[in-house]
DNA sequence: GTCATTCGTAACCACGGCGATTACAGATCG
DNA sequence: CGATCTGTAATCGCCGTGGTTACGAATGAC
C-alpha cells in the first residue's frame, strides 16, 4: 500500500513549503536537508518526481540548487500526494485464496472501497496549496464533521 | 504511519464479512485462513481487538470458533479502522530539525493536515458496513467527486 | 477421566521497504 | 583549473509485517 514509515510526502511538502518562502533564491539540497533533518540525496531522490512534473527547478554546478518552478498558490497537495505515492492501495490489501468465491468477491469489494477512500483522501489535499501551508491551513469548513452512512 | 504493507485492515473486514455470511455458525480460525490465504494465529491476532470491542465472540475448545458479536448493520468500517490503525498518522510524518524555526512550524502543519485527512478517511469508512460488504456496496453519490478548494 | 480440537500468546525467523551513506560522473561558475 | 552542486547507482542497517513453531488452557465427544 500507499506508505507507512514513508516520509516522502512529508519531505516533499516540507521542502516545497521551504522554496514558497524562499522567494526566487536557489536553495541546495544541503541547505533542504538541514531543514527537514533528512540526507540531502533522499531530498533530491524525492524531489525528482516533483521536477518532473514541473513543480521545481534545479540547476547543477557552483551556486546552483533548487527552486519552485510554479506559484505556490497552484501547487496542490493532491498533486505532489499524487506524484510521490502513485496508485498505491490506501488501506493496504491481502491476498485472498484465489480459488473462494467468497474471498474474491470480498477482494473486489475491498479494492473498490480502497479507490473510495483514496478519492477522499485525494479531495482532502485538494483543498491545500504548498501556499496554505506557508500561510497557515485555512480553517476546516467540512471534513471534520462526517456525512452519515448509505447503507444505514 | 498507519500502513504500508499491513494487511490487517483487509483481512480483518474479509473476517468480519466472512461471518456475517456464515449466519451464526462458529467458525474456526482455520477454516478463515483458508479464505483469507494468511496464517490461522495471524487470524486470531487481528481479531484481538475487535472480540476485545464487542464486535465478535471466540470460544476455545472443540468444536469452537467465531462468531460475530453483533449486527453486521451495525459495524461500521470506520469502527474496525480504528481498531486496528489506532491514531497512526496517515500520510506518513518525517521528524524535521528541532532547532529549525520554518521546520517546526510546517511540522505543526503537517500534523494538521494528517489529522485532517485522517478524518476524511473516517468518514469515507464510515459509510459502510459489513453488510454493505456482504451484499455489495452502494452506489457513490459523494466521495468521487470533490470539493473546491479552501484557499484558492 | 481421557483425548482431540481450538483458542491465546509468546518467541523466533525471513522478507522487504525505507532511508542513510558512500562513491563517482557531469554540469556550472569563479 | 578547481570548487561546488546535482544525478544516480550501489550498498548497508533498521524495523515493521507476517509466517512458523511451540506450549498452555479451555471445551466437547466418548
Amino acid at each position: 500500500m500507499a506508505r507507512s514509515t514513508n516520509t516522502q510526502f512529508a519531505v516533499a511538502v516540507h521542502v516545497l513549503t521551504y522554496l514558497g518562502g524562499a522567494e526566487g533564491r536557489v536553495v541546495s539540497s544541503d541547505e533542504l536537508s538541514a531543514s527537514t533533518n533528512v540526507n540531502p540525496v533522499y531530498v533530491r531522490r524525492v524531489l525528482g518526481p516533483l521536477r518532473g512534473a514541473g513543480l521545481v527547478r534545479s540547476r547543477p554546478g557552483a551556486h546552483g540548487g533548487w527552486e519552485l518552478a510554479a506559484d505556490a498558490g497552484d501547487i496542490t497537495l493532491e498533486r505532489v500526494w499524487q506524484l510521490l505515492q502513485g496508485d498505491d492501495p490506501v488501506l493496504g490489501l491481502h491476498g485472498p485464496a484465489p480459488e473462494c468465491p467468497v474471498g474474491r468477491n470480498i477482494q473486489s469489494m475491498l479494492t473498490d472501497l480502497d479507490r473510495r477512500v483514496a478519492a477522499a483522501v485525494s479531495a482532502e489535499l485538494r483543498r491545500f496549496t504548498v501556499r496554505d501551508v506557508l500561510h497557515g491551513l485555512p480553517v476546516p469548513e467540512h471534513g471534520l464533521t462526517a456525512p452519515p452512512r448509505d447503507g444505514g
